[in-house]
DNA sequence: TTGAAAGCGCTACCAA
DNA sequence: TTGGTAGCGCTTTCAA
């Protein structure tokens, strides 16, 4: 391992002048600058962060803690994340919490430990006091408070839409799939959906679905074709469920979208590798990590922001789960 | 901040003491150490893990390099390195490369400014120089060299299965996907297949496919069913091919797996939502990376390793877009 | 424009 | 069984 030290020696200068090019602070002479420069060269240096962290007191490293990689909303999350820190000049120390309060304070405290500047977290439990007293910035993503520097998709708009489109293209017996009561932007989908739903002149019914797996999704669409056999739209909590929902109805011979229409929420890439492709409503994953990257370093860097809390836009994908509207006239 | 020595005047100690008991090193009476434990509670006090490492010359992090956490078959991968690398007490610096050698060597460069004390790579060029003289143990994964500790599916077996399973089945007339040439374990899939078709008396042929991207699958996947129209199965390079072929398969009215079968490889997650749901080749990703990173902390530990190449197994995961096996007799 | 030296929080040696 | 202290590699004052 080739130090500082090293370096100083190689170019015949103290280890301050070293410390001087590296960090392009204060006065250092041309030539000098140039000796060490090529020292650095021949010794093929680079500094050691671990050093530099224990005296600045932060590292470039920020935290991320996800609910669970291998759900498929979050590997988009994550990517749009991961490409604007390390566009920063930072690295992410990632850990996957499983929504597990406990888990979550760990990795929490072994951020703080690696004195990471900046802490990005999508947690049901913003409020906790896990957050409370830390004195790095911290922004919430997806699951999210207003109380914090936070990013989000629209869900009450994004309920609403998806309850508007399927009675535009046709449905009158929609069935309302509710989603995990712990899960608030769940939540929230669901009661833009149920507020749209309520004040059309369609029927509809709500099914109570209290997780998004797949496995529990299939036994919740088999009861939901057996209750109420003459639903002609679902509106699923997710896309998983809306997968659930969507072989369930093939399986009993269903035309889709004819006999019934689906719609489902977030737009992870395997919706459109379905077959028939599944409508949804998209929230921009990608972007949203950028959001969330972007604002953080913002607030790491002590820069002015206006809005701390930025909801993201979200958008009806039409594909092949739902008709088409008719043209008017 | 509180440090090492809040918490020794808190104790009425020295601050060697405080490590003492920290690190369960050494000598310290009974009394002594209440003393230090119940002032590491009363000031919430947790260790600087930089400074720990600054002396030590090690953290307790590992660096961890995928091409690209959006590729369905990572997640999975990355969930299991992280499960067992956060059982053992370390924690993850992550980066996708997106297979360009310029990002691999900044991220590795990075992990060591880091000290980190190994690296899990899915590299394409495990032989780079980026890996040579590296101090810290490195394992490989999926796209790997046998010249390094690594673990990997059996592709080689998993083609040769394919191929046998979709003859079995009846399957007279193969087309055959090549998969990326610069693809290490796509290729050995394809040797298995290719030897597998030439060893039997089904007429097969080949399409060279230079990536797994989904857009270019279903140029391929057209022009599959237009060049070879007789095609009555299909072995794709991977789920993300095979579900292309899937598509246009159905677009075009093929009855599957009535008039043509189709096998994928990897069974990342969506392979199973599939309508029909895609039978495939299994890579236990979860488990591969489990192995990873047991065989990293091993190595890591300096413990004593036999076997420093993992050849996993891979599985035949029957689903519906293969034909039943008919019975015997 | 440069160098000497203190100190970031911790561990581990040596002496008591 | 305990404490003093050097030193990990770096940055930053202060003095020259």
């Amino acid at each position: 391992m080739t130090t500082i030290r090293d370096v100083a020696k190689e170019a015949g200068v103290s280890v301050a002048t070293v410390s001087r090019v590296l960090n392009e602070t204060g006065y250092v002479h041309e030539d000098t600058r140039k000796k060490v420069q090529n020292a650095i060269q021949i010794l093929n240096y680079s500094p050691n962060e671990v050093a530099r962290s224990l005296y600045k007191r932060e590292s470039r490293l920020i935290g991320l803690l996800l609910p669970d990689i291998t759900n498929p909303f979050f590997p988009l999350l994550a990517r749009g994340i991961e490409d604007e820190i390390h566009r920063q000049g930072f690295r992410v120390i990632f850990g996957n919490s499983d929504e597990d309060l406990q888990k979550e304070m760990d990795y929490i405290s072994t951020f703080i430990q690696n004195n990471v500047v900046g802490i990005i977290s999508a947690t049901n439990n913003p409020d906790n006091s896990n957050y409370q007293n830390l004195e790095i910035p911290v922004v919430f993503l997806d699951r999210t408070s207003n109380n914090y520097p936070s990013v989000y998709a629209d869900g009450k708009i994004g309920g609403r839409i998806a309850a508007e489109e399927i009675i535009q293209r046709g449905s009158r017996n929609i069935t309302l799939l509710k989603g995990p009561t712990h899960v608030r932007p769940a939540q929230e989908r669901f009661q833009g959906s149920l507020q749209a739903l309520s004040e059309s002149d369609v029927d509809f019914q709500v099914i109570n679905t209290s997780s998004f797996s797949f496995e529990e999704a299939k036994k919740w669409s088999k009861e939901l074709f057996q209750k109420y056999p003459d639903t002609d739209g679902v509106i699923a909590s997710n896309d998983i469920v809306a997968t659930a929902v969507l072989h369930e109805a093939l399986r009993i011979g269903k035309k889709i979208p004819d006999d019934v229409q689906i719609i489902g929420f977030d737009d992870i890439p395997q919706s459109s590798l379905l077959f028939p492709a599944l409508s949804t409503i998209k929230q921009p994953a990608y972007d949203m990590g950028m959001e969330a990257a972007m604002l953080l370093t913002k607030l790491v860097r002590k820069q002015h922001v206006e809005i701390k809390t930025i909801k993201m836009d979200v958008t009806f994908m039409e594909r092949q789960t739902t008709r088409k509207v008719k043209a008017h006239g």
